[in-house]
Order: structure tokens, then C-alpha cells, then sequence
DNA sequence: TTGCAGTCAATATC
DNA sequence: GATATTGACTGCAA
């Protein structure tokens, strides 16, 4: 009776409780082993895939570093399912053996990547049976993440970098076959993971097969298979290449291999890639500093300014806003861990507020960590008055926006008014700029000292102020420091998640840091109020 | 359209 | 040679 009701009725994914979409699951898995191999996977003896349970599910991944959070809920449906003809232990075991398979590595991966093609090994290799990937297993891997409970990303990282040194394994080898990732993927998941929660269902995929990965006691004995036989075929290769003009490389028919070498320019040549002058940066974190967002008139200007393509500095933007939020993601792990554990709130609560604030939190951000001081910055400038607190209000706001959470990065929704010359653009959610206005109109005019000259950007702001500015962005904006730090609470995991974050953000907030960040922002309110009110339109100054 | 998350991949640095 | 950094790109959501 439950089978003709769900097969007639089925309820949408989103209306589903975990328990409600485990018949689902077993009907994909059914459907993907029907792919492979045909039958309903009776017990998981077979590849067939047999989801059980929930619990099953979970399994794999509660041996690890799960937050205690979770825990509970998850507890609840896990219960064994009495009636499931199919819960049995065994049936657990399946499922996770079939995660825990030398992870499903990505096919994904970068297409042109062979990663075994020219392999010869892979065949043989047993230890590392790619699991079916176009079948369940990368269904799977994705049931697993949508199901699975919170995890301790920091925590997970933290245990993957220790295993990985303490067996001489590197970034690429367990990207590439673990993860499905690059080495500079990994290293900027390992170095900077992000908090469960403010992961989205993709970005939590890769700690998931971190986590199935560590919970693999041949982990490392496959890894290493793996690296053998990488050295193998690499040697071959070599020889092969050496031996015979031509490389055994794959000629990926049109593909633009050898594109040092290649006499004839390629088609499509790959572009340089663009790297940014010190300088340059500097002048972009300034401008980033007087407007995370600016508008594309700044762009414009911007790139004129330095020389640059406006994509670049659009990119520049992007990758920076995103850089320094995720920078204080650790901040917050570290203000966490430090405020220690308390009451813990909900992740979901907590990730309402924390992402965005990012920015102004950032330590470059001069902007907006100072903005949250109380008082502060903001309550500066409406002191101002006039026009020009308009203009400075950009930062001040940022913050300000929630003065109670203040360590916390303005969540994303909060509505942020522009700029007026971004007016109508749509913002972040954080509300990058000030309170109401963005930036002084102009922004250009709102630049920093009128006097500097662009090309001299370290002259830049003579201003004391802009001094200090400047030595907090470079004291805080780095993120290695963080992350240190980071690794060094690696309990700090549960309380990650486990601790209301709000309550470690508040720690930190007392520290230097913060206080230097105060005085920078209030020193660039003064400095954009000045600006604001120049009648002569400034130019940028870096 | 704009911003963001997640990545790639070139390049820097260790 | 391994790891870290970072400009650019893709896909998605609002």
C-alpha cells in the first residue's frame, strides 16, 4: 500500500522529511543499479547500493568528525528502521563500503585530465576502484552530502593535513583522486575550509569524501597504491617519450598542448595571465576599502586608472570580497574557539548574520570591522551631518547594520543601500555600502586624499589616519595568519558549529585588533566626508 | 545584471 | 617538487 501511494503520489523532495525520502533514495539506487548491473541490490552484497536507512547514510560520516549538533536530530531518524526488512548492520556496511570506496573521484576532474588513461595500472588497480561513478556512486556521494549531518570542516581539514604529511602524501595526489579537485583547490580547502554551514550542497561535497576518506582505514595504503602507480606510469611514460619522439601524452585532437612550443600559434592562444603590480593591488584595496562594491562608473574609472581591463578589476572585486569573507569565517572559528564552547545556536541561526559581514570584518576591511564598534564609525558620521555623511555613511552601515552581532558579518540579506551612483544596482546582500548612500556620490571624488598621485599609491593618504589604515589592512588582511591560528584549536571544531558563534565573535572584539580596525574606519569616514564635500571632482588617488 | 560559490590553473613561494 | 596564492571562469540565484 505505501509503494502505490508513493508511486502514484510522490511528494516533492522539499516536502520530505529524511525518513520520507529514504524510499526515494532506494528507488535511485535501485534505478542506478538496474544501469550497471540489474537487480535490486538485496543486502548490500552486491554493487547495487542498498540504502537502508538514514542511518546508513550517516554512518559513514558520523564516525567522524560530526558536530555534536547534529547529532541529535540525526539520532532521531537514524533509528534503526525495525521494519526495514533491509536494516540490518550488513545492509549499513554495504553503504558505507560503497562510499568508502577509494572515492569516486572525479570523472568530474578536469576533463582533459586522463587520469588513468595513459595509466596503465588503472585496471589492476584493486585498491582503488573507482567507484561507478556515472552510477550510484556519484549519486550517491551527493544523497550523502544532502543527508549527512553537520560536519566539522575545520576539524576534517585539520585531520586530512596531518595525514597527509605524516605519510608524505600531497595535495595533488589527494585531490586529484580523493576529491576530484585541483591542488590549488585543496590547498585552499585545507587552508580555508569553511563552516558547514555556510556551505552549499556542492561546496559540502568535498568535505564529505575528506570525511569518508578518513573514516577509510586503507586510506592511506590506497593512496599510496596510487602514488606507485602514478610514479609507474610516469616512468613509462618518460621512457616511452624519451624513446620515441613522440610524448605519450594524449593528443587531445585540437587541444592546444604544447603551447610554449608550438610553432603555430594555437588556435585560441592561451591569454597571459594577468598579474597585478603590488601597486596595483594596493590602489584596488583602497578603493575596495572606500567601496566594497563599487559602481561600474568606479570600475571604469578604476581600470583607467591602472591600466587595467575592466573585467580584471571586476574579477578583482569578486575574488576579494569573496577572499575576505571566507578570511573571516576563520576569524570567526578562532573568535569561537577562543570565546569557547558556549550554548550553542543553531548554525542555521548563526549563518543568517555571518557570512557577509565578511567584508567589512575583514581585516582589510578596515571597512567593516571597524564598523561594527558600537558607537563608532557610523554614529561618527550621522554626527557629521550633511551631505557628506551620505557619502561616509557606506561604511559605517555596513556594519552597523546589526549592532548586537556585531563580530559577525552582516548577513547577507541585509538590504544594502547603495550608493547613489550605484543607485538601482542591485547590492549584496550584505549591504556593502553605507547606510544610505554609498559612497560619497562621486566616487571617485570620495577618493582619499585629493593630493595623492596615483601612480604613488603607498604616498597615498597622507593622513595619519590612512597610515594606520593602511598597517591594519596589512596586519589583518592576510589570511595566513588566521589560518594558523586556525589550526591550532583543532577542538575548536565543535565549538565551531557546536558554539553560538555570536558569543566568540564577541570575544574577539575586544582584542587590538578590533580597536585599531575602529580607529582606521573612523579615520576613512573622515577622509570620505571630506571628500564628499569637495566641490572639485577628485580623482583617485592610489 | 550583479554577486556569489566553487573551481581551475598559472604562477609564486617555500 | 610541493604548497600557496590569485586572476579568471562557470553556473546559479535574486
Amino acid at each position: 500500500g505505501s509503494v502505490s501511494d508513493m508511486l502514484s503520489r510522490p511528494k516533492p523532495w522539499s516536502k520530505l522529511t529524511q525518513k520520507g525520502r529514504e524510499p526515494f533514495i532506494r528507488m535511485q539506487l535501485w534505478l542506478n543499479g538496474e544501469l550497471g548491473q540489474g537487480v535490486l541490490p538485496v543486502q548490500g552484497q552486491q554493487q547495487g547500493p542498498a540504502l537502508h536507512s538514514t542511518t546508513s547514510l550517516q554512518d559513514p560520516l558520523q564516525q567522524g568528525c560530526v558536530s555534536s549538533e547534529s547529532t541529535p536530530k540525526t539520532s532521531a531518524s537514524c533509528s534503526p528502521a525495525p521494519e526495514s526488512p533491509m536494516s540490518s548492520s550488513e545492509s549499513v556496511k554495504s553503504l558505507t563500503e560503497l562510499v568508502q570506496q577509494p572515492c569516486p573521484p572525479i570523472e568530474t576532474s578536469k576533463d582533459g585530465k586522463p587520469p588513468e588513461p595513459t595509466d596503465p595500472p588503472a585496471p589492476d588497480s584493486q585498491p582503488t576502484t573507482p567507484l561507478p561513478l556515472s552510477g550510484h556512486s556519484a549519486l550517491s556521494i551527493q544523497e550523502l552530502v544532502a543527508m549527512s549531518p553537520e560536519l566539522d570542516t575545520y576539524g576534517i581539514t585539520k585531520r586530512v593535513k596531518e595525514v597527509l604529511t605524516d605519510n608524505n602524501l600531497g595535495q595533488r595526489l589527494f585531490g586529484e583522486t580523493i576529491l576530484g579537485l585541483t591542488q590549488g583547490s585543496v590547498s585552499d580547502l585545507l587552508a580555508r575550509p569553511k563552516p558547514w554551514h555556510k556551505l552549499s550542497l556542492k561546496g559540502r561535497e568535498p568535505f564529505v569524501r575528506m570525511q569518508l576518506w578518513l573514516n577509510d582505514p586503507n586510506n592511506v595504503e590506497k593512496l599510496m597504491d596510487m602514488k606507485r602507480m602514478e610514479k609507474k606510469a610516469y616512468m613509462k611514460r618518460r621512457h616511452s617519450s624519451v624513446s620515441d619522439s613522440q610524448p605519450c601524452e594524449p593528443p587531445a585532437v585540437g587541444i592546444d598542448y604544447s603551447q610554449g612550443a608550438s610553432p603555430q600559434p594555437q588556435h585560441q592562444l592561451k591569454k597571459p595571465r594577468v598579474v597585478l603590480a603590488p601597486e596595483e593591488k594596493e590602489a584596488l584595496k583602497r578603493a575596495y576599502q572606500q567601496k566594497p562594491y563599487p559602481s561600474p562608473k568606479t570600475i571604469e574609472e578604476l581600470a583607467t586608472q591602472l591600466n587595467l581591463k575592466t573585467s580584471t578589476v571586476i574579477n578583482w572585486f569578486h575574488n576579494y570580497r569573496s577572499r575576505i569573507r571566507r578570511e573571516l569565517f576563520i576569524e570567526e572559528i578562532q573568535a569561537g574557539s577562543q570565546g569557547q564552547a558556549g550554548a550553542s545556536d543553531s548554525p542555521s541561526a548563526r549563518s543568517g548574520r555571518a557570512a557577509p559581514s565578511s567584508e567589512g570584518d575583514s581585516c582589510d576591511g578596515v571597512e567593516a570591522a571597524d564598523a561594527e564598534e558600537p558607537g563608532g564609525p557610523a554614529a561618527a558620521a550621522k554626527s557629521q551631518g550633511g551631505p557628506a555623511e551620505a557619502a561616509s555613511a557606506p561604511a559605517p552601515r555596513e556594519e552597523a547594520p546589526r549592532p548586537a552581532e556585531r563580530a559577525e558579518p552582516p548577513p547577507p540579506g541585509t538590504p544594502g543601500p547603495d550608493d547613489a551612483d550605484d543607485a538601482g544596482r542591485p547590492r549584496p546582500p550584505d549591504g556593502p555600502d553605507g547606510p544610505d548612500g554609498p559612497a560619497p556620490v562621486p566616487n571617485p571624488a570620495a577618493a582619499p586624499a585629493a593630493g595623492e598621485d596615483a601612480a604613488t599609491s603607498a604616498a597615498a593618504p597622507a593622513e595619519g589616519p590612512g597610515a594606520a589604515r593602511d598597517g591594519a589592512e596589512r596586519s589583518c588582511a592576510l589570511p595566513s595568519t588566521s589560518a594558523p591560528a586556525a589550526t591550532r584549536r583543532p577542538s575548536s571544531l565543535q565549538s565551531l558549529f557546536g558554539l553560538p558563534e555570536a558569543a566568540g565573535a564577541r570575544d574577539s572584539r575586544d582584542n587590538p585588533l578590533r580597536k585599531k580596525k575602529a580607529a582606521n574606519l573612523n579615520s576613512i569616514i573622515h577622509r570620505l566626508e571630506k571628500a564628499a564635500s569637495r566641490e572639485e571632482p577628485i580623482e583617485w588617488e592610489f
